[in-house]
DNA sequence: AAAATACGTAACAAAAATGAAACAAAAATA
DNA sequence: TATTTTTGTTTCATTTTTGTTACGTATTTT
């Protein structure tokens, strides 16, 4: 009784999403994305066993892309789809953590093969690690990122300090900082915040958000604040700043 | 300390042997082989970690010997270099075990790169199986998993405590328990967690699943519940926490 | 320097998420 | 078919999260 294998799709042209879609879909669960953000919640929701993605999203850097999802699923098939023709780029890919390249155009019957092949070889690796299964622990201590002290964990959407205590984020106020980790060391609007966390019946306004941000600093800088760790910009929003 | 990883190259063609082994060389240790029975005098000879091959051999047809090298090879990444345009015949190789496949001209950055990948797939695999060889002998008798003092008895559908009482799960009710013992340490969204335990003919909605983890939880942590192992993760879902 | 603006903060109110119990429906079993 | 078990639904209580408002302070503008 084996369960379809599902794959993530992650291309922001329709027609070339809905051929992948045809062409999958008679093999594969497909789920399906059409920006970066869109497939972090899918990724977030939902089980995936490979990620078909395109390099090249109107939200985000698809190499970054590729190294967050790596970040966050270390084992998971990421097979990058682009009309990309330089080399270098192509090395790249690989070196943040894809698995697999291939050009646009390409051939359906060969991506098939291709994600086969991968999923063939997370299986062998899952056989044998059913009590490995939480592969999270193991690797996650080489990758593990830190913020003031803090030890961010994605699978648990928290964060906790060296003797394991939680910080009390709620699910949201995380989601909000990841965004902050994903683009380090930049300034983002309020504008672009709200979006990064708005959902399906929740938008927060900037306003909001500032309060939302607020009770982030009291929660990870304690309460006498100390340096802070998310700047404010005036007149432009925030900024996370690691180095210092 | 890492060893210095060994790659197999079977081509016939002199001119681009010497390339591969002038651009492999300087990250791998090379073995060469201009035939196919070469190729197998090699492998049993040495030790390989990868194998990038050339698709016409002289004396034997490349598809056979990529059979052939994996029944006894089941985890070495094999990389099909070759002119070959057929997509059908891409993949066919695809089909008979080979891991990617390099159409020639190539660039070697990007040959590298694509061993490399695959060589990381390979050592987290070796990784892990090493743990798993180790503990598997010893520990065969206590394979049971325990969980909060219960031990967890696959076959039986069921948990058992020190005196074999039964803790009364109901089948999907253990088949939950299941999914997130495999996802021990890990947020798991309720879609998730729905999906996981769906069937034809049964889709619980995430409401449902509340319920359902409740009596779970009633039946393992008794009425007063203690110290809860299924955590709630507010917003996101449920997450089994055995360390604590 | 005064006014306007931007942001921090606290307190309160609103909304959402979840737990619990009771009941109903469905499925399994006798 | 009757009975038991399992599962889903509804309702209500509780907790948590979030937004709003009001006010204070700092910064910029005029």
């Amino acid at each position: 009784m084996e369960a379809l294998e599902s794959v993530l799709v992650i291309e922001d042209d329709k027609m070339i999403r809905e051929l992948l879609r045809l062409t999958l879909e008679k093999k594969f669960l497909i789920l399906e994305a059409s920006t970066a953000r869109r497939s972090w919640e899918i990724l977030t929701q939902h089980h995936a066993d490979a990620i078909v993605m395109d390099l090249n999203l109107p939200d985000f850097c698809g190499l970054k892309l590729i190294k967050n999802i790596r970040k966050n699923h270390t084992h998971i098939p990421i097979i990058v789809l682009s009309g990309e023709k330089d080399d270098a780029r192509k090395v790249q890919c690989f070196n943040v953590g894809a698995d697999d390249f291939v050009e646009k155009p390409f051939c359906t019957d060969l991506l098939v093969a291709r994600i086969n092949a991968h999923l063939k070889r997370c299986k062998e690796l899952n056989g044998l690690s059913n009590i490995e299964a939480n592969d999270s622990l193991p690797s996650d201590s080489e990758q593990q990122m830190e913020l003031n002290g803090w030890v961010v964990d994605p699978l648990k959407f928290q964060l906790f300090d060296k003797q394991g205590h939680s910080a009390d984020l709620s699910s949201r106020e995380f989601c909000l900082l990841q965004y902050f980790l994903m683009n380090e060391g930049r300034a983002i609007s309020r504008q672009e915040l709200c979006e990064a966390v708005r959902e399906k019946n929740y938008v927060p306004t900037p306003r909001a958000l500032d309060v939302k941000i607020a009770r982030i600093r009291k929660k990870i800088c304690g309460p006498k604040g100390g340096a802070q760790i998310i700047k404010t910009i005036r007149g432009v929003g925030y900024m996370l700043n690691l180095e210092n």
